[in-house]
Parts: structure tokens; sequence; C-alpha cells
DNA sequence: GCCCATATGGCACGTCGTGCCAAAAAGTCT
DNA sequence: AGACTTTTTGGCACGACGTGCCATATGGGC
């Protein structure tokens, strides 16, 4: 892993990334597509990590230039929706308050608005039923919690209790788990009831209803 | 894994487990306090299973019939606190509404009561600091909610909202994760002011207040 | 064209975790 | 006690995992 600082295609402070970084984030998909299917097929424990780089066209080699562990190799589906809601949290407007912020994000990040978002919720619903996954469900959770906490301390005025904002990402997060665990459990369709946005938004509100992090209103102005 | 039904050591129906069985659970807490020991020492990923094994006066081979992976060895250990969490939740008194009965049990199984429970919570914030155990940390929780789910389920009315069910759990759960891991980052004594049982119990508040599982006030009788 | 940074593939290596089988240990009976 | 049965243990081999190393290929900047 290269530091960006001494690569000669160093990312501009603004816009978007490098090519060499969209065509790595690209690479990264088409593997994860891959590894998606044949976990689906056969099972993740069933299914080699040489089988999905050849899959994905690259070398074994390779492929652990991409992930770390062959389980990994889904996070990329995993983890789409929760770092779309962390985006949609930070851009949401200044003046809505935390907890109002957070579930609304929630929600629209829960929706199934293009067709990849609606790719990955139906493949996280199909990869849940492997039990061999469950640690990388785990992992991308904790990842999500951890970039959610950071969000909200953003949006909290300096000096605020550090165990109010873990608190309010865990329980955030938490949520969002349970209502996609309970959507994959049951068969309920993707959007109208039962579906991730009306379970998500439920369970967001009754988490963080007891928390003491809403006293102030909007966005902190830094 | 033979079946106990065709076990010639069968477990008596009542009272407490066989002989054989004791004696696999303390060869289990053996092995955990030996990895304990290496993985502060070194390291996680620096320890070999062998190097457990050996220290632990087994071969390698026996190593892995107690354990699936070398992160697993200090299970026991991560997981002792929630086990007796949830024990004391089952057996705390029927007319108890059930969210009195979490926060309750929660601070009780956070109080090193015997020298065991304080030597648990203590490799607990110990092991915490390593980022290869952050896995087992993630498993040893999702189990214990969901064996807090069942304990749940089972003082609620028969036909009670499942999705409330595993949100209370979840919280609860999230609620213990979030008090450990601050009581750790800090420096606090595992007694008093800022103690695993103060800041649990106070966890355990905030994220349950908001859950609509708590209209009936005490455990039903089926 | 050249130069240089990065990406890739192949190979070797140590570790992981498991199936298999024979030996040792422990429980159950007369 | 002894004989018998069940379980546990250790050793071995094996495929898979994940990584360090180096030579080669790729592609942008000059």
């Amino acid at each position: 892993m290269p530091t960006i600082a001494s690569s000669a295609y160093a990312e501009p402070v603004t816009g978007r990334p490098t090519l060499t970084q969209r065509r790595r984030e690209s690479t990264r998909l088409e593997i994860a597509q891959a590894a998606a299917e044949l976990f689906a097929a056969r099972g993740a424990e069933a299914t080699t990590a040489e089988e999905i780089a050849h899959a994905a066209g690259i070398s074994l080699r390779t492929f652990y230039r991409y992930f770390s562990e062959k389980e990994d190799a889904i996070a990329p589906l995993l983890a789409a929706g929760g770092e779309r809601w962390v985006r949609l949290f930070t851009e949401s407007a200044a003046d809505l308050p935390v907890r109002e912020a957070l579930e609304r994000s929630a929600a629209e990040s829960l929706s199934p608005s293009d067709a990849q978002a609606d790719e990955a919720m139906r493949w996280t619903r199909e990869l849940l039923r492997d039990p061999g996954l469950a640690s990388v469900w785990q992992r991308v959770h904790a990842d999500s919690e951890e970039r959610l906490r950071a969000a909200i301390a953003d949006r909290c005025p300096p000096g605020t209790d550090a165990l109010e904002i873990r608190l309010a990402a865990a329980a955030a997060t938490a949520a969002i788990r349970v209502a996609l665990e309970q959507w994959a459990l049951s068969g309920a369709p993707a959007t109208g009831p039962g579906s991730p946005r009306e379970l998500g938004a439920r369970c967001v509100r009754e988490l963080t209803e007891g928390l003491g992090l809403w006293e102030h209103l909007g966005k902190h102005v830094n």
C-alpha cells in the first residue's frame, strides 16, 4: 500500500480521485462481483481464493493485493450502503437536528435508488445466509460505526461527551444492521411495507430515542 | 463432535454437567489463559497456534479440537462476562420489568465479584488493544446478542414482535460493548466512577429507552 | 523515442486448519 | 481387580491461506 504523498499520481486536494485510483476501485468491484457469485453458488467455505481470482481474470497474487482475506472480497458490496449513509449524513442540511439527519439519511441510503444500490441490497440478502460470511458482515458494520462516529463528532460542538457520540453511532449502526437482517430473514420486497427503508427508519428512531445527545438543534459551526 | 444421545456419558437432564464436560471446560480455560498471555506479550499476529498449544501443554492437533481458530482461544475470557449477564437476566425476579432486569443484571455482571471475573475484565482491556483480535471481540458479542435475544423472547408473551425483541437484544449488547470499549480506552479503574458497571448501566438505560417492548411489567407466564 | 513509478504475475515459504489412524486415557461393567 | 468400550490425544500428511521477494509488464510524463 503506497503512501499517497510518495505517489507520482498524487490525489488532488479537490475534485475527483486519480485515474489509477478509479481504475483500482473498478477492479475491486469486479472482483467483488465475481466473489459474490461464487459464494452464493457454492458457499464461501467451498470457494478458494484462486477460483475468485481466476473468475475475475487476475492472478492469485494480485487478488491478495486488493483484499487481505478471501472473505473480504465481498466487502465492497456489503459496505456500499453504509458508505452512502455516512456520506448522505455528512452532506445533509446543516440546520437539521442530528437525530433527524441520521434517520433521514438512513432511510435514503436504504432506498434502492440506482441499479447498483439495488444490486448490492439483493446480494446482501443472499450472502447473509452464509455463516462463513458473518465475520465480514460484522467487520463491515464495525467500520461503518467508526466512520459514523467521526461524522457525528464533526457535527457536535467540541467538548461533547465522547461516550454519548460513541453510543449514538453504535445505536444507529446496530439499528441498520438489525433492520437488514430482519429484512433478509423475511421475504419482504425491497420497497414498500417491510422494506429496509421502513424497517431502518423505525429501528433508528427507537434505538436513538433515549440518547442524551440531541439538546442542540443543528450542525455546529466550528 | 459426538452426538450426546450416542454417548455413553450422556448429560443428565438435570443437575451439573458431567465430569468429562467440566474437565473439558477447565482445559479450555487453561488454553485461554496461555493464549492471553502470549497475545498480550507478542501480539496475536506474531503468535503461532503451536506456541499456544505448547504453552498449554497439549499438541497442536488437540488445540484445534478445542478451538476452531487460533484467535478463538481467548474467546472464553472475553465471553465470560456476557454469559454471566444472560444467566443473571434469566434468573432475575419474575416480577421485574424486562428493561429493569436487563439493566440490573448488566451492572451486576460488570462488577468484579470473584477473582476470575476480575481477571477476565483486565484481560479484556489488555487484549482490546490488539487489532488482530477485533474479529473475536465482534464474534463474541454477536453470540452474546443471540443468546440474549432468546432469553428476552422467553420473557415476552408469545406473539411479541420479533423485530422489537431483536432490537432490544442488539441495543443492550451494543451498550455493554461500548461501555467496555470506553472503559478500556480510558484509564479508569475496575470499580467506582468510570468503571464498567457505571458506564454499562448508563449505556443500557439510554439505548433501551426508546424501545416499544416495555408495556408489560414482568415475566410472562407461559 | 526515453525515464520512472506503479501494477502484475510467478515462485517459495511458513502458517493454518482438517481428515485420518493408531495409541493412550478414562469410564463402565462383572 | 480385570476385560471391554468409548473418548481423547498425538502424529502425519495434505490442501488452502496469505506474504515477501523479484522479474516483468504497463502506462503516464518528458
